[in-house]
DNA sequence: TATTGTGAACCTCTTCACAGCT
DNA sequence: AGCTGTGAAGAGGTTCACAATA
């Protein structure tokens, strides 16, 4: 789904007081075709004036409906270590209809801090944490030999969906959603795409 | 591309001493369709056995060969702050045919500080920076203000490869690549998931 | 005139299903 | 017997191109 980015380029164009945008500037600040970005906005509703183009602001109200950004969403990060502190303070997990419930982390050293207004719990406490209902999600930022043992836990209090930073595979029952991001793999893809430029443009000085 | 995922299921599998394993378990693994995962591999050459299936190790390295992480590509990581920091002890990292040059940030209180064996330089020193060049990958880490000029600096130094951590859109040049990695985009996506499901769910309780 | 919204064509990715190999 | 590799069918996503509309 492309709309979290329309959303944040949205957000940026509404900070600089711009009223309209229309689709083919929207598809280039987003690195897409224009046709794109009109299908994808079309089937939110018909929000554009023809001959104009879409409100910015009105359009970021709908994007975030359709988000259900306005749903305030509870999250809890387990492991606070430099990228649970990261994810904590970033911008966008604060905003955009995210609320951090509870930090966990298993480090006596950690435990107690307070990172972004909240305390960091001892994770073993997380399996008697109240309030964690099934629409809350759960963010792994353990290392790779905690990631599954959290996550077993995270399901056990209910939670069904869990966002996964652990460089780790990890099983979860078939109703619990869960998404990896993996930071390494990032660098991989775009090396990846390095060394077919590279393949490419051998091909092409040898015409 | 999937092969990332695929590569770090069998570095597990490597590890725990399983010898081979077929399409099966690892599309399980992957999440992914068993077809899915023989055409990929598939596409990078006939390495299977029929019968019995794929040689962990072998095909590991075929992996390895074919996202050129032979290669060892040099990275160079501006915004030494939580995330950056998260970034360059993060495993994904320093193995996998990654090499870090070298670290950057504007913060006194950070330059000068050994992060991951290697000392944050100044931002600004960035321009003169030697031995950057068009293979490196700079990743960029800052806060959202900073991420453009630190863009600008990293293009008009070489890199021609680029990974946004900011939550800032990026605009380079066309022969630049730039991938963008929003932690917030992250927790988006699955909240819209989690949206959709219950509305499934409604109507299945409907009927 | 400028730009949206969308049917239709197109293309790429996914899945099926099975021949072929070990 | 078991599992890969792949042609063919199918699904889904993208782009074109233009009628509709402000």
């Amino acid at each position: 789904m492309r709309l979290p980015v329309y959303r944040r380029i949205l957000s940026d164009l509404l900070a600089e007081d711009r009223q309209t945008v229309h689709s083919e500037q929207l598809a280039e600040l987003a690195l897409v075709n224009a046709a794109k970005v009109r299908k994808d906005l079309s089937l939110l509703g018909s929000f554009g004036t023809r001959g104009t183009g879409y409100d910015v602001g009105f359009l970021l109200a709908q994007i975030d409906r359709a988000l259900g950004a306005e749903d305030d969403w509870p999250v809890v990060i387990v492991g606070i270590g430099n990228l649970g502190t990261a994810l904590v303070n970033s911008e966008g997990f604060s905003t955009r209809g995210f609320r951090i419930l509870a930090l966990f982390d298993a480090d006596p050293a950690v435990i107690g801090r307070v990172v972004g207004g909240l305390e960091v719990r001892p994770v073993d406490t997380l399996a008697r944490t109240e309030g964690l209902g099934d629409s809350t999600i759960g963010v792994v930022a353990t290392p790779a030999g905690a990631a599954q043992q959290v996550t077993d836990a995270l399901v056990a209090v209910g939670v069904r969906a869990i966002l996964n930073f652990a460089p780790q595979v990890l099983s979860v029952p078939g109703n619990v959603l869960l998404r990896h991001v993996d930071l390494g793999t990032e660098l991989q893809v775009l090396s990846f795409f390095q060394l077919r430029r590279r393949a490419a443009d051998r091909v092409r000085g040898a015409r």
